[in-house]
DNA sequence: CTATTTAAATGGAACGTTCCAATGAAATCC
DNA sequence: GGATTTCATTGGAACGTTCCATTTAAATAG
């Protein structure tokens, strides 16, 4: 007598198949829908399979053809929005091809991050979505052209990884957003946050200098300030920029989260963002548009980003021959308040 | 000549045996450390491993023993700071004991719920802990009982679920940032945001209306205002406050994320946080430290919540013939600037 | 020196699927 | 009506592990 199974003993694809009075094969053709089976006979052994609470068992059907329908997802930093953002995006797009992601936060540990990629690749995982732990070096992923597994490196750039890429255009969007302060008349601008060791800063900050240049103004090495990219970082920076003799007017940061940190020391030191002094951000996460004032900076759309990564590594997984490809996602600038445009279009009207 | 292997065919057990010149089981023994194994043998397969680039399948493993190493973790609302930072929590305490995440975003939706965890049971998850989107019934949760697996219940109390159970104590904290809000002097109090038919806000809203009898306020019922606890619903809720002809003089919020909203909507009618209106949170997310005016709040600790959680599933999962746990996490009163108590001691103190 | 214990290594049957080749039954052809 | 094609179904060999029972070798006991 067929009864729903108790706690033990899971129930397999050939019990259905006794159940249902046909052969494992059947049922098997059946889970795959890939042969021929009677509408009746289909019929029958689902019901059969409801009936007896059968769980498909994946691990054992990717023993024999391999397609786990697993991805990894490998973050630097997830208590960082925009990496929160991100994984929403990639989130979404491998739900929607019915994959399931592991996630792994290493919170820029390369330790942690070797163990969690090779733990993944011992589950199985089809593909893994790697936003590189600071350190991270080529060889750390020499696995992944060794086995042909297909890996995304996304956010930081890994030159020379053979990988495909997902980042934004930091240079431009840097160099967008400095130009938009030195068109508001500002000259004397700071670059506040990051490690120089970061590929992203690196281009960030290049984008920054690229403007300064091209509109004459000169940067002074003193206002190019670094700090872990948290909040406290940015505090750190902002603070120390503060205590200069010869403050910036303007203040171009690494992302919004060192930018919000920023502003905060501003505050401390009773400087009214927007109007005694200019902070832009870098990224657009949701807090930039709520923060207040709420922050200009340039916006590169970090679940949109996810969204690519995601769909880049499903096309790569579905046909692993393919060449590696690269997605620049734009970057554009978003004026708020923080960097006082407001206010000077308003002084200029009245 | 064994060289590393190219990029198909996965070196498996028996390739190892081969040319390590021992026998799969042997070669099993070193990768479980069950077995006695003379060191140099060990020594050498390890090596053989190294050279061939082995990695472990344990699909396959899987397959024999039932123990995966994988918990599901399924969120209603990632893009909520407080579920973050559950997740950093969770996925903290799994990555040491060995354990990797699935982690899926149901954004609320009750089909992506079942679908999600559906899937991770196919692919073997040993547990699960399960953040329920908003119209979660116990039926969809009957699988876990049917198949004695390991399910924690987290942050949204499902009463009637016979799973261990990891909440923060929403009553307790509610009425104590009532209470304080109370002493400095309010009492027309208004309640915001959360739809009356989340748990969480029944619980937080209880607390917050116990405080109010115990001392003797009455309640108006047209200061109970329900919205989507995002901000955007925390700002809708607040402009409705407002507008009132009779407005209160302090808010207590369901959570952070609508207090943002609320302050928000409080800034774009010319009033000062903390001064003109008081307005307290819920959680204790990392924003509410670092908004402008900071946020009194009362502090849950998520990720401390997520440690929990996953301390508790993993518990179960080594002993599924234990009782379900529950813990109720402590909630204390955070107080900064954004209820006043700050003015409010200077002005008494000048 | 034989008998016993211990240590180290091994063969082979599982585990729950898929998939190929084979079989049987029904339908189509000429 | 026999030959062929199509449709449904089936047995059994994989897949990469683990683990039990067994064998072999070495160490110890009497």
């Amino acid at each position: 007598m067929p009864q729903p199974q108790g706690s033990k003993g899971k129930v397999t694809i050939v019990e259905i198949a006794d159940a249902a009075g046909v052969s494992k094969s059947t049922v098997s053709l059946v889970l795959t829908g890939r042969g021929a089976v009677k509408p009746e006979t289909r019929q029958h052994v689902l019901q059969t399979m409801n009936r007896l609470g059968y769980v498909y068992n994946r691990g054992a059907a990717n023993l024999r053809n391999a397609q786990s329908r697993i991805v990894g997802l490998v973050l630097n930093d997830l208590s960082n929005p925009f990496f929160a953002e991100f994984a929403i995006g990639v989130e979404k797009v491998l739900q929607m091809a019915g994959y399931v992601a592991f996630m792994a936060n290493t919170a820029e540990s390369v330790v942690r991050q070797d163990q969690m990629m090779r733990m993944m690749r011992e589950h199985g995982a089809s593909g893994i979505i790697l936003c590189p732990a600071l350190d991270t070096r080529l060889e750390h992923l020499d696995w992944a052209k060794a086995a042909g597994a297909a890996l995304l490196v996304a956010i930081r750039r890994l030159p020379g990884a053979g990988a495909s890429l997902v980042v934004p255009e930091n240079h431009l969007g840097a160099s967008r957003v400095t130009r938009h302060l030195i068109n508001l008349g500002h000259e004397r601008i700071a670059f506040l946050g990051g490690m120089h060791s970061m590929v992203v800063r690196q281009e960030r900050h290049g984008g920054f200098l690229a403007a300064m240049d091209a509109s004459g103004c000169s940067f002074d090495p003193a206002l190019n300030l670094e700090s872990m990219p948290t909040r406290d970082g940015g505090f750190g920076a902002m603070s120390a920029v503060l205590s200069l003799a010869d403050r910036p007017t303007a203040v171009v940061c690494y992302n919004d989260v060192t930018a919000i940190g920023a502003m905060l020391a501003a505050a401390r030191h009773s400087l009214v963002v927007g109007r005694d002094i200019a902070i832009v951000g870098f990224d657009d996460t949701s807090e930039a548009r709520h923060v207040s004032p709420a922050l200009t900076t340039v916006a590169v759309h970090p679940v949109g980003l996810g969204e690519r990564a995601a769909a880049l590594l499903l096309k790569q997984i579905n046909d692993p021959a393919a060449e590696p490809e690269s997605f620049i996602g734009p970057a554009h600038l978003v004026i708020r308040e923080s960097c006082g445009a407001y206010q000077r279009a308003l002084a200029a009207a009245g």
